[in-house]
DNA sequence: TGCTATTGCTACGCAACCGTATCGTTACGA
DNA sequence: TCGTAACGATACGGTTGCGTAGCAATAGCA
């Protein structure tokens, strides 16, 4: 009976194949990862891989939904200082980290796709929860006024550094980020 | 001698062929366009499709480079008119044009591939152009701070509609698009 | 130590796609 | 009308990828 350990035989041969997955993701796209590919560079044999997962698709659908890391929520007092750490960290993930080359990928899956389209929401909303959390706190405190839709204050943080990141792929830095939050500081306040 | 007039034959052809190209990718993305589909679909032999292309991307980057359709430049007398206008036209294509579907995968190969990469910037560029003619123009009747950066006021514009379309997926209304445009010029009086 | 689940290896069959070659057939301008 | 450029049809070779099968090797628990 193989009872499986934290590390057993099974584990070490999906954390391989997993990790060789979102190597190759970040490489070549969803598109560019092919389970041949991933048996050739994790050493694991192609016939292993499929006994874990049915499909490329499942394959794919488990390692990029591993992908959002969560900052630790801040709690400064004030609304601004909250959204300040939250933009320095969301700039330092964008230079440093490696969901940022794979995202691409999932949102032009997500366009076509269903079952990619679900995947997107659930790390959408999870990119989207500590901003919440922190607005709800400002509305909470009278910081912000009931009426504001959090939806438009997120979108108004999020879209700049996305749109640079992604589109006009100009540098992203703390001035950058301090002028966003200014930004979205002055529309709150003549909400 | 094939003096090839504006609707010759080979001109029939290739307005077959791109307009089929620009179905497929945005039915299924650059990645989902093959030359066998597209050769089947629009009619025209492959063996023609490559006497016009000589590879498969050149065509996709051909099919690609005929996307933005540029707005009028408006002039209505202040930024917050001009804004308006180019954002109820964004708005607008968002809605109902064909290159919101197609754009994500140009973005995602341009993570990777440096051909399509500049093709993205020119895109981008085209995208950006009359925001910043706004924006100058404001600037010379003093409406915005000199010392503004463009580049930061149209992100906070095309931000918040990006990120609506193809991150959080939440639906782009007239309001939206109001509010933007009122953070916006809230950001910029307190600059 | 021995038994069993797990793995590796090799080899398939099948499909899709790229890009080329050949040759017969059409459109169209001179 | 006639000649040539452009096109269509078919076939091909090569590559890559998916997913499966069969069997030998191995690791790890009992």
């Amino acid at each position: 009976m193989a009872e499986i350990g934290v590390s057993g035989r099974v584990q070490r041969s999906k954390d391989a194949v997993l990790k060789t997955t979102n190597e190759l993701m970040s490489e070549a796209g969803i598109g560019g990862v092919s389970i041949d590919e991933v048996s050739r560079r994790s050493g694991v044999a192609k016939t292993t891989i499929y006994r874990h997962w049915p499909s490329r698709s499942a394959l794919l659908l488990d390692a990029c939904s591993r992908l959002g890391a969560r900052p630790d929520l801040p709690d400064t007092g004030s609304l601004e200082g909250d959204l300040a750490a939250l933009v320095g960290y969301l700039t330092e993930q964008l230079r440093s980290a490696r969901w940022p080359t794979i995202l691409p990928s999932i949102v032009d899956a997500a366009e076509r796709d269903p079952e990619i389209a679900a995947l997107h929401a659930r790390l959408q909303a999870g990119f989207a929860a500590p901003y919440l959390v922190a607005i709800e706190r400002a509305k909470a405190r009278g910081e912000v006024p009931a009426d504001q839709d959090p939806g438009q204050i997120v979108a108004a943080i999020y879209g700049p550094f996305f749109y640079r990141r992604w589109f006009s792929r100009e540098p992203i830095d703390r001035a950058f980020a301090a002028r966003v939050v200014a930004n979205v500081m002055a529309g709150i306040g003549r909400a």
